[in-house]
Parts: C-alpha cells; structure tokens; sequence
DNA sequence: GAAAACACCTGAGGGC
DNA sequence: TGCCCTCAGGTGTTTT
C-alpha cells in the first residue's frame, strides 16, 4: 500500500523518465480511474495531448505534473494522481503486454517508454487540475498537510495541533492534514518506536512523547525511503515494476504472533477503524480506561 | 466545527 | 469445483 516513501520513490521515478517529454495520445481505459476529472475523458485527453510535463511533484500521498504549452508556456495546470491503495504508475516498452488493471496509457512523441496507470481496487485516480498561484501546489490538494521529511515541516505547530485534539494518536496520525503522508502502516512503525498505543488520547500527550513519536515518524519514513518503500505483494512497485525492500524490517506491522523485536512479547493484532493495528502489548500497554478516550455508544 | 462512521472497490484466500 | 464470506485500507462524503 503506497504511503509517504513509495509515492516519493514512484516521483522520483518519474522525475527521471517522464520531465521534459511530451505527450502524443492518452488512453482511458476504466472511468473511474479519472472519476475526479468532473469533464470526462474527452477533455482529460485534450488536456494532456500535445503538452509536456515539466516536473514531479508529492504532497503526503499526492503526485502531480505540471503541464506546459509546446512553446514552454506554462499552462497552468497539472497531472494529479493519487495511487489509493493499489495504484502503479509504470513506465514500459510500448511492446509490453498490456496489464490486467491498465487504466490509462499515455505514450510521447520520442517514440520511447510510455507510460501507464494500473489500478487493481481503483482507489486510485487521475486527474488535470488548474494549479495555485504562482504555478504552486493544486488548490485541491491545499489541505494536505506538509510532510515530516519536508524541510518546511514546522514541528512546533505539529506538536500544538496533535495535542490540541480530542481523539486518539493513531487517529490523529492518519489525518492528512495533521500530517501529509502517513499510511496505517508507519503508523503502527511509528507509535512503536515511540513505545505508544495508538488508543492514547491526544491530549494527554507529553511534550517528550509528542518529539519521540515524531522522531519515530521521521525514522521510519527515512528508513523506508533508502529501501525503496516497503511492499507486501505486487501492489506496489517503483516505475520499473521493482519491488521495495523495506517490509524485511518492519517490526509490527503484519508480525501478528511473532516475537516483537525489542522484548519478545507475541505482536497483538486490534481492530481499528475498520482496518488492523499491530502493536507490542509489553512496550505499548493500551491506556487505562480512566485516562482513554471516551468513544461514543 | 470537529470527530466518527461509512461507502467505494477488487482479488486473494479460507471455509464449506 | 464453485460459491460465499472476510480482509486489505486511503479518501471523500455523510452523520453525529
């Protein structure tokens, strides 16, 4: 499941092998998958034909390319993806055989590598949206919060805002406008390392527990980024369908009954937001229920 | 306004 | 073999 480092090392692929070339045709091949393009297929296809992108861009789980004229003139707008849950942006010899989700194709007049979106659950999506001022950060994508790698990430104001809410931490983690770019997964990495429950309610937090778990948050997502992002099964891949590394090092995450890296306490498995929490029941007790949230009946 | 709950979606895997 | 159910989970919308 693509999260922080598998979307950066997705931006960073196609940093290299899409800038600068042009695009000579686009394929739709599922709607939905540019469900959030309110004009249709037709005017996404407009849109991109014959223009070229110039840079790659990631906001927390957010990709997008700004578009320019063929004279260089900036159009204003931009490519926005987002890979959901099972997205891949792949850039492949034309005479590939077509994937089994391929969703849309773009190929470029140099003739070379085109590239495709495959999206297996098509969480994900793609879009053409007019860009801020200034050619900045698509106002859609405003209320994403900066990241923890990012170096105008203000740590101070995160601090404040994580204990100004009334929820639990794991919670408030998953909240994109918290924090940009952190999935279930570094999640439970990071309220780990920070030896925190996820249950614990927000503000009752510690300053010092607020900066360890932060740190945690930065650890993790650094660590995962030099591996390559982390992967379960082949829903996620770099844009040459490679494979991260990062999921031999994960120490909850997935470890339901295997010995916890730090004390050998079994992992436990919770439920939570309809999804699943690991956690180390020795090195992060779940809160007292006189200090946890109370949660509506 | 903030927080929580829910819908969306497909394929793998397990049980029968 | 085939059917049914559960699970995976990020985001936007709806409800509380």
């Amino acid at each position: 499941m693509p999260e922080l480092p598998e979307v950066e090392v997705v931006r960073r692929g196609l940093d290299q092998w899409v800038t600068g070339r042009t695009v000579a045709s686009v394929e739709v091949h599922h709607p939905r998958a540019i469900r959030r393009h309110l004009e249709g297929a037709d005017s996404f296809v407009q849109a991109l034909t014959g223009r070229t992108f110039v840079a790659a861009h990631r906001r927390g789980k957010y990709l997008w390319l700004p578009v320019a004229e063929p004279d260089g003139r900036s159009t204003g707008r931009a490519l926005v993806a987002h890979l959901g849950m099972s997205g891949q942006l792949l850039v492949e010899k034309a005479s590939s055989p077509d994937e089994t989700h391929l969703r849309a194709r773009f190929t470029f007049t140099d003739g070379g590598r085109e590239l495709r979106f495959v999206d297996q659950r098509t969480f994900g999506g793609l879009a053409v949206e007019d860009l801020g001022d200034g050619d900045s950060v698509p106002p859609r994508l405003a209320h994403i919060a900066i990241d923890p790698l990012d170096e105008a990430f203000d740590v101070d104001a995160f601090s404040a805002a994580l204990r100004r809410r009334r929820t639990e931490v794991k919670r408030a983690l998953l909240d994109q406008t918290l924090i940009g770019g952190v999935g279930n997964i570094y999640a439970d990495e990071a309220l780990w390392r920070a030896r925190l429950h996820g249950a614990r309610p927000t503000e009752k937090l510690a300053r010092a527990q607020v900066a360890d778990l932060l740190e945690g948050i930065r650890d993790v997502l650094g660590e995962a980024l030099a591996q390559g992002g982390t992967s379960f099964d082949s829903l996620y891949v770099d844009v040459n369908g490679q494979s991260g590394y990062f999921s031999r090092f994960l120490a909850v995450y997935g470890q339901q009954d295997r010995p916890c890296p730090r004390c050998g306490t079994p992992i436990r498995r919770e439920s939570f937001m309809n999804r699943s929490s690991y956690s180390c029941p020795a090195c992060q007790p779940r809160p007292r229920a006189s200090s946890a949230r109370k949660r509506p009946a």
